[in-house]
DNA sequence: ATTATTAATATTGGATACAATAATAAAAAT
DNA sequence: ATTTTTATTATTGTATCCAATATTAATAAT
């Protein structure tokens, strides 16, 4: 099946559309919302965002960056298939740039910044699934914001993106949440308590135990 | 001043023409030959590669998702500024991922593998500034390569990339060459005897202490 | 009937043309 | 003289057009 098409979303006329049109399929490639295997056509596209195909293929490239789009030369592009056994090696890149970020943003970490990432998580906790990956998000990223190295930052963003996808798709239950729940809340200790080794150490458990539980849930899922 | 002309370069006139910009832009930057700071002009590269601007677009894109380039909407493109301050970031990035790697190679690693890095080591020991970086990086990937992690290696390949960038401009000492490879022997010698802890310990120490040499070479070169 | 070959169609890649924005130079005002 | 405003130029961004490639359909051959 080609793309549907969608209400026609008129965008800002200015600058540059391509990142606007980039923005806006990213949000709906990571929801699930655009399947992956999904085959994008330019000119489908154009037509929703009322451009030519131009800006199109320039978002399209930029998705394609980030791992989000597979782009075949003259073949045109796809959503890009999720490979289960690809989510070891995200959530390992994660872990690994995610401890190196929290290593040094804690001896920067404020306690307002502590009191954000808390607030964070108690509103986490409220949330169903359809927030739970942005709230997430957030709530990693304030820790991390003080160590002050935009490489590392970036790249872990795009790492966030990438698995949020697989957990639209895993269909996460409750339990899912809860026990990412209460690592956040030791994680928050260790931090309020300036124990860089110790958070450390539960950042690492806390984010390649999720992988692995997110790769068994899916693995079965895709057997049964 | 902007880019002087340099000779047009004919590339394969099939497929996508972006990728192959991209290529040989990207070594012209690593190697210095495009130093930092210097604005692309879309018309000056078209005309260079012999093509329309449209492709040089592309190219841009995606050497800025590769951090050699900035790329600000409306306002053009210039050769990513090497601020000194952001060699750690990129060395402790390297050093976190790189053992990664490593850590899921050594139990897949075969002799021949082994004796291919050992070739390139001792073909690196008698080159001279040139080839440092390349080399250096052939060695690096042909250790990780069967970690079978295709994500984390590409990552690790731009890693390396940035770094050649502050190689080439630090005008290294026969003095660095020596100690690399002087490591790159001890680090050998654990694959070879498929001591992964120690391997992964040496690469470590061995990355992170290139980083700070460069960092302290390049800073008393700026202050000098 | 099945496969191979050719023709028709759809889709992407690239070139040219035009529009929007930014940078620069010139002119006017204080 | 300095600042502000306006006009000019340079450069990027987008649209449209054409060419190259891939896909599909139709035809021919076995």
């Amino acid at each position: 099946m080609t793309d549907k098409a969608p209400k026609p979303t008129k965008i800002s006329r200015s600058g540059a559309q391509a990142n606007e049109i980039a923005r806006l399929l990213r949000t709906d490639i990571i929801s699930g919302e655009i399947p992956q295997g999904e085959i994008l056509r330019q000119e489908n596209l154009a037509q929703r965002f009322q451009t030519s195909r131009m800006p199109v293929r320039d978002a399209l490239r930029i998705l394609e960056q980030e791992g989000l789009v597979d782009l075949q030369p003259n073949r045109g592009a796809q959503v890009a298939i999720l490979d289960v056994e690809g989510i070891r090696e995200i959530y390992e890149m994660r872990a690994v740039a995610e401890v190196l970020a929290l290593r040094h943003a804690i001896p920067e970490l404020t306690n307002s910044q502590i009191e954000k990432a808390e607030k964070i998580r108690s509103e986490a906790e409220s949330a169903g699934l359809e927030q739970f990956g942005v709230l997430n998000k957030a709530f990693h990223e304030t820790l991390y914001a003080p160590c002050a190295r935009p490489r590392l930052l970036s790249h872990i963003s795009s790492l966030h993106d990438l698995a949020d996808r697989y957990l639209r798709i895993a269909a996460i239950e409750l339990d899912y949440i809860d026990r990412s729940n209460q690592e956040h809340c030791q994680l928050l200790a260790a931090c309020n308590a300036r124990d860089t080794l110790k958070a450390c150490k539960l950042l690492d458990q806390h984010i390649i135990s999720a992988g692995e539980k997110l790769f068994t849930r899916l693995k079965e899922a895709s057997t049964r």
